[in-house]
DNA sequence: TTTATTTACTTAACCGATTTCGTAACAATC
DNA sequence: GATTGTTACGAAATCGGTTAAGTAAATAAA
């Protein structure tokens, strides 16, 4: 089948691409009558007409981009069907790509953008993210940007997340409260606020506690699996072994279950998990699993409609817009002995 | 920052923008020099071609896409990160498409592809598809399609999927040879090929055992978590309650372990569990689940190669090509009595 | 020396839709 | 009857690259 474009249409019916392209767009100068001919003929052809011209003319690609780290995590998986049914209903196309926790990537893919490939990013930053040139080098270029979980505090523009803060402090004081001292912190970044945040909720809530802020509570996780295990092994036999790890990322999850399972130590009574998760299997799992879990579709939503309104309303002020989330504490059996 | 393009440079160097293109493009036709300085000048403003402009003009889009029902599920999720992994090297860019399992958003995102968005499509059909004239309509517009996981037998192009058949009736035996006989099936679909083998698999495994295959026994379940949890409460108070259940889709694990727990059944003493799943905490589950897991990432990789195969070479024959994979059983506590 | 070839560019058409500007035909107003 | 306005359309420029075709100058071959 051969392509059918305007002048397809033009041609059948004697009239010249400008009228038809009119026609179509149901403009003013257009007698009904030719409209109609023309609609129809549209219709009859199946004539579709191409994105990629009407973006180069329009200067607007009807596109939006998803950067985040991982697709494989519950939150961002609810994240993208939020965002996804705001992005559907205004007629958009969703681009997305994949960081994998490199910054080297997410600079890339914020370079390419400058291209007009997208009318506006919505990002959730890497783990490695140590600056943010790339971010505001691409607002300088006009296109709208809404960061949404894993935020930067430096950038200047729309934040959805949750207060981290807060989450970090009430996950710990759930600890305390339930007869925990020892509390260890899985982190995924140094750098990220995001992680920096709940890391000092961590903190001040054990200060408020009078329990000493331990390093070596303190571990960097990473992508790897493996390395995670070990260093979760390590943690778990060292001679100031914790009573408690509060994992600051879904993914953590199943390596300290298995690594307890595998020192035979016995959750929660030998040591207590609470993760930070939007995990279906939370309340499945061997124990139940107490965890903080962020409104994540809604999130997506918010993070979608807030974009939008820039991309719509061009002096729309995405800088002064900070939507914070409640997480909630979902107590389960994995915090709480018996 | 104004946009720079091809223009900006070529007058900044007094030269045409064609001979800008050419550099750009390590033309033989362009001296060194020029090349050099034309190089040179495109990093100093940060250059980006204006990719509209030439998938116009080359009538290549340089962006596939994928189409799959959801994205909350550990199967797709890895499948996009190994599809992700191919399309990087390429340089590509990725369109998602989320079709919540509704033939008609299905329809309408092939429609769309029509107008040349993209080069390639990655699908896993709907669980209500149920004609494929909208793919082979695609097809006719030269662009080529690869379908993995949900297939549709009537396609003529690549398949990238597993050995349905042989997991449905794997996990059957499974069950049996374990002492369960009163095997129920839930199904997330009547019209779709991937469900039918699997049942299929299952109803022979039972036939071949001396086990009547009972209509009562094969539920169809849905998107809808109140629905599932109402059909899956039903099943398992009906008199003649099943003592295993085989779940076509990893989301109703947690549904059926709730419901369980809500009944107080006990898995794998009262009713054994077995999912076809990626889920990574599938080991940390009370009790563990017994799972048949596909190789998502391969599959994933599998299926974009094949795709960017047919991209790069259209006379590549993709009707041909069934890439079988075979699922493993994952045998685990909820299908094992002690 | 003349012709052929190569080198290194430029011109201009092109991709397909959009939009500004122009205009013919007809109606309305003075 | 002359002027103004309206309606309905077309011509052509435009978005930003790509590419076929053309050309002038330098070089090589005859």
């Amino acid at each position: 089948m051969e392509n059918v474009n305007l002048k397809t249409i033009a041609d059948k019916l004697h009239l010249s691409t400008a009228t038809v392209s009119k026609a179509l767009r149901d403009s003013h100068e257009i007698s009904n009558e030719t409209k109609q001919r023309v609609l129809h003929l549209a219709s009859v052809l199946n004539y579709v007409p191409n994105p990629y011209a009407s973006s180069l003319r329009k200067r607007v690609s009807k596109t939006i981009a998803i950067v985040i780290p991982e697709v494989d995590d519950s939150f961002f998986a609810e994240a993208i069907n939020g965002i996804e049914a705001i992005v559907q209903g205004k007629g958009y196309h969703v681009l997305i790509y994949l960081t994998h926790e490199s910054f080297e990537k997410e600079k890339a893919i914020f370079m390419d953008f400058q291209s007009g490939r997208v009318d506006g990013v919505l990002l959730s930053v890497s783990a490695e993210t140590v600056s943010t040139h790339h971010i505001s080098n691409l607002q300088s270029h006009q296109i709208p940007i809404v960061v949404f979980d894993r935020i930067c505090d430096e950038i200047s523009t729309a934040k959805v997340c949750t207060d981290d803060y807060n989450a970090g402090y009430t996950a710990t004081k759930h600890l305390i409260d339930n007869g925990y001292r020892k509390i260890a912190y899985l982190s995924i970044s140094k750098t990220l606020s995001i992680s920096g945040k709940r890391m000092k909720g961590y903190s001040q809530a054990l200060t408020d506690n009078n329990i000493p802020v331990k390093e070596a509570y303190i571990v960097e996780c990473t992508l790897n699996d493996e390395y995670n295990n070990a260093v979760i092994r390590n943690l778990l036999q060292s001679k100031s072994r914790p009573d408690a790890i509060i994992a600051s990322v879904e993914r953590l999850t199943t390596n300290i279950y298995l690594v307890c399972q595998h020192l035979q130590l016995k959750i929660p009574k030998d040591i207590a998990v609470i993760s930070f998760s939007n995990l279906k299997t939370a309340a499945i799992l061997n124990p139940s699993l107490t965890t903080i879990t962020q409104p994540a579709y809604e999130m997506g939503k918010t993070a979608a409609s807030l974009l939008f309104k820039s991309i719509e309303k061009k002096s729309f002020p995405l800088d002064t817009v900070v939507q914070l989330f409640p997480s909630v504490l979902i107590p389960r059996d994995s915090t709480i002995k018996k």
